[in-house]
DNA sequence: TTACAGGTTGTAGGC
DNA sequence: AGCCTACAACCTGTA
């Protein structure tokens, strides 16, 4: 039997379909197959610093069982470490004495940091390293130098790159019953050992939970997915805009968290939708399935091309805006307080059961930056990063910067309002009441406006505004007219450079993206 | 240099 | 229901 072994790491990519860096630990070494120990690193102490809220880390525990569910479905299992993997795997290097490490790419300013520090480790220890990019379509440097080293900032120009480099690569295969010499030997760790974290150990009390809706995992992954695919006229008619932010049941995929975590590949994903639309004639990008993904990409891309994306300053794509500090108005829309009934509502949704529809995203988040509150999207993004199941760097950064007109959009004269905007697929308010009991005998022409109902209706709803729900905190009829001016002001200001941190010209550009390996 | 078209997903009001 | 306009007017990419 040979001597050693090889480690694949998880970390996103929490899956065994169409895993190409899993397929290369599994593949020979010289002629010689070794024994797979398929890690996931668990940092006990970064656990508690994380922004995961209890939802997403429920979420995080499933997908690692179903993971080691599925390894044991090939022969083998999943080992999960703690500790720091700088400090963790430079012992288990020597101990398991391995001979080759995979994971996949990840393009994360902090586990850029992270991967560099431990291949440099495993060299050290004689370990070869080998990355695979699987997490997007595309690998982000590819495109952006395609794009003469600078990400397109336009999704229209994304498109255009793409197209320049041809169709997504195809997804691996599956890995079935693996070789005789890659399963858990004698020497391997024990079965009671290094076992999937429970919910205990990772801190989430069971009263923290919301409802779960979403399993995770590769099996739901997958398991939701064929499903989506099964309705082939509601794939190929499906047009974003035309979703509802709030029907009762979700009107999209809710595929986000799954892919968040590499549950489902992103490449199964576009591969299968290709083959479900077929030669039927069908909705294009942007507003297409397909072109959701290319979303994704399009953000992930600009991410890894930019310094400080999850930021204002320092950040050369971002507007500089003068947003407010406001720890009032930031907690009431945080908390689902503002007053206004739909804004309120999405909220509460978030924070019970961690998913919200996008274009409800898109109103509470405008209501919170350029729209009402005029508070930083970066305080908006900190909240979603918390209590999303889906929350992604790179998309939360980027959305966060289009819905406040800081980049990508700059429309900022259009601004949803928190009163009609909901109306228009839900007239009646069901929506509202399903997260806002309170105003469940709010008579509906009121249940978007309550502080427009007479008192005596209040009170026989059982809902009086300021006693039973909360007082709106801002007039939106005034302030957003106010937002908009401050708006062209930021802009004027930006445009002149004048009193705040650099902004944009191409040449400065070309230089930042050349300082990224 | 300047002009113009297009931009996933605004609202209110009119026909 | 769906389409039109006004509202005030942004940006980027292209020619």
């Amino acid at each position: 039997m040979a001597e050693g072994t090889t480690i694949h790491w998880f970390r996103k990519g929490l899956r065994i379909h169409d895993n190409p860096a899993l397929l290369a630990a599994i593949e020979k070494i010289d002629g010689i197959h070794y024994e797979l120990r398929p890690v996931f690193v668990l940092d006990p102490w970064i656990v508690k610093k994380l922004r995961v809220g209890p939802n997403r880390w429920r979420f995080l525990q499933q997908a690692l069982t179903d993971l080691d569910n599925n390894l044991h479905s090939i022969g083998s299992r999943l080992y999960v470490l703690r500790g720091k993997p700088e400090e963790v795997f430079p012992r288990v290097f020597l101990e398991w004495r391995v001979r080759k490490l995979t994971f996949e790419s990840d393009t994360e300013p902090y586990a850029l940091e992270r991967d560099a520090s431990v291949e440099k480790l495993a060299r050290s220890a004689g370990v070869s390293v080998i990355q695979k990019v699987s997490h997007t379509l595309y690998n982000p440097e590819s495109v952006i130098h395609a794009n003469l080293g600078k990400p397109p900032l336009t999704y229209q120009k994304m498109l255009s790159v793409l197209d320049s480099l041809g169709p997504p690569v195809c997804p691996v295969a599956t890995p079935k019953d693996l070789p005789q010499a890659c399963l858990p030997s004698r020497g391997a760790p024990g079965d009671n050992t290094l076992m999937v974290p429970t919910l205990e150990e990772l801190g989430v009390e069971e009263d923290q939970l919301g409802p779960c809706l979403f399993l995770g995992g590769e099996t739901c992954a997958l398991q939701r997915m064929r499903d989506c695919l099964k309705n082939k006229t509601w794939v190929c008619k499906f047009e974003k805009p035309n979703t509802s932010p709030n029907s009762l049941e979700p009107s999209t995929t809710v595929l986000s968290p799954y892919l968040k975590f590499g549950c489902l590949s992103i490449r199964t994903l576009y591969h299968q939708l290709k083959q479900t639309i077929g030669n039927a004639s069908h909705s294009k990008p942007p507003v297409s399935l397909i072109g959701q993904l290319m979303w994704r990409e399009f953000y992930y891309v600009v991410a890894a091309g930019t310094p400080n994306f999850d930021k204002m300053v320092g950040n050369p794509v971002c507007c500089q805006v003068p947003w407010d500090t406001n720890p009032k108005y930031l907690e009431a829309w945080t908390k689902g307080q503002t007053g206004y009934p739909f804004i309120d509502s999405i909220m509460t949704q978030l924070r019970q059961e961690g998913w919200i529809h996008h274009l409800a995203r898109h109103a509470v988040a405008c209501f919170l930056t350029r729209g009402d509150l005029w508070i930083s999207w970066e305080e908006g993004q900190k909240v979603f990063e918390e209590l999303l199941l889906d929350a992604d760097w790179a998309l939360n950064a980027g959305n966060w910067m289009w819905l406040s007109a800081s980049a990508f959009f700059h429309q900022f004269f259009r601004v949803y309002s928190p009163v009609a905007f909901g109306k228009k697929t839900d007239k009646f308010g069901d929506y509202i009441k399903k997260y806002l009991p309170v105003l469940r005998k709010m008579p509906p022409e009121y249940i978007y406006e309550p502080w427009k109902a007479p008192l005596s209706v209040q009170q026989k709803a059982g809902c009086v505004v300021g006693t039973d729900y909360p007082r709106r905190i801002v007039l939106h009829e005034d302030v957003y007219k106010k937002n908009i001016a401050r708006m062209s002001q930021a802009y004027k200001d930006n445009k002149t450079d004048s009193g705040v941190a650099s902004k944009r010209p191409a040449d400065k550009m070309t230089s930042r993206t050349k300082t990224k390996k």
